[in-house]
DNA sequence: ACCTGAACACCGTTCAAGT
DNA sequence: ACCTGAACACCGTTCAAGT
């Protein structure tokens, strides 16, 4: 592609480019050779060598997730939104944060948004590690979402019914279910994410600061 | 090692406890068949190709996790029973679940215990798209849990503090954590997961049974 | 300092051939 | 029906050699 002389710069984004579009397992040093137009050998030299490129990458990635103001007005809808913000940032690079994940760096692309989440908590009257329960509890629920969701967008899907025949597709039916056909219809259809994670995410919270009033 | 006839479960066998031991990263047709003493094309023979090996390695370990009883008297301890067990069950296992999501079997692994949760939510008070909710937050809590602790287990350690001089290896020092140096202390150390686990577990849980009394 | 091709040791998978 | 070795196309990585 380029004639100009390769540099460590360019081998990243051409790297970061494969990984966002086709996944980790897609990145492959000769592939990646042959899409810069240079020697595999060269990608050694500038990046040492696959593992290093891959941790370079989540280090960028780490450090592109800036700190996320809060909105709202009480504590409760002020860490929501930060965690609403969370979810959409991790939301947007589902690979990159599982390797994130796998790294175990999950903590410092946390750093930011806790240091509000900090001050959310103690705004709300909770104290020491109360506190600090409830603002990891926050994180956990994020990530742990998150990770819930990309999974299940990296996966080929639910359950397509192709290879044996399943006993049940959707939900079982109990007792209490032929009772509440609403219920049912609702376990069958698939999950909305974002209402699912905003309604958890606020009956988390609700909880978590209710233990700062006593 | 066996000098009888290679069987199918024979070959299931061995490549589970590679994967439960070292990952399934370890597991190599060609190491596998050295395991068994064969030639690497039975194992072909038997079991189809590698991603079919563990297609099936999964599905033994959805099957594996049967019903779980809830115990307690009322709703909220007998749904955060459940899903402390099913913590236990799935954390027994990180590789496998781990392989379990990356397929998209989640759901399939969490069909028992949701009839029990559909059971508590109901005697709760909880009815239609409202419990649905409740019981599907509840899933994704727990997978999503112990996601994030698998991921944390398997992963080298977080920030050791190797490579790169950090700026803050600990929690950042805010005002607001000055002000509560329990609070930072708390956030220093590491966290206990089991005991996270259940404070937000009753948090999540409390809130959501609440919306059964309106 | 930067790039190269050849070579090594490993993969998963196929296939024709054996019994 | 079950097992085998040879072979193919792919990996990541090293290394001596170039400029």
């Amino acid at each position: 592609m380029s004639r100009t002389v390769l540099t460590r710069e360019q081998v990243l984004e051409a790297a970061d480019d494969l990984v966002r579009q086709h996944g980790p397992d897609a990145l492959t040093m000769r592939g990646l050779a042959a899409r810069l137009g240079t020697a595999v050998t060269s990608i050694y030299w500038h990046v040492g060598n696959r593992e290093s490129l891959l941790d370079a990458l989540v280090e960028r990635t780490v450090e592109e997730m800036g700190a996320i103001q809060p909105t709202g007005r009480t504590p409760a809808t002020r860490i929501v939104s930060v965690a609403r913000r969370l979810r959409g940032e991790l939301h947007a690079r589902p690979h990159l944060i599982a390797m994130v994940h796998e790294r175990g760096l999950t903590e410092r692309v946390f750093l930011p948004a806790q240091r509000a989440l900090v001050r959310e908590a103690h705004t709300a009257g909770l104290r020491g590690a109360r506190a600090a329960e409830a603002v990891r509890a926050v994180q956990f629920q994020v990530v742990g979402f998150v990770l819930v969701e990309c999974a299940r967008e990296l996966a080929p899907a639910e359950t397509p019914g192709r290879e044996r025949p399943r006993k049940t597709t959707s939900a079982p039916k109990t007792a209490s279910a032929r009772k509440d056909p609403a219920l049912a219809r609702a376990l069958a259809r698939p999950a909305d994410p974002e209402r699912l994670f905003t309604a958890s995410m606020r009956a988390l919270v609700k909880s978590l600061l209710a233990q700062g009033n006593t």
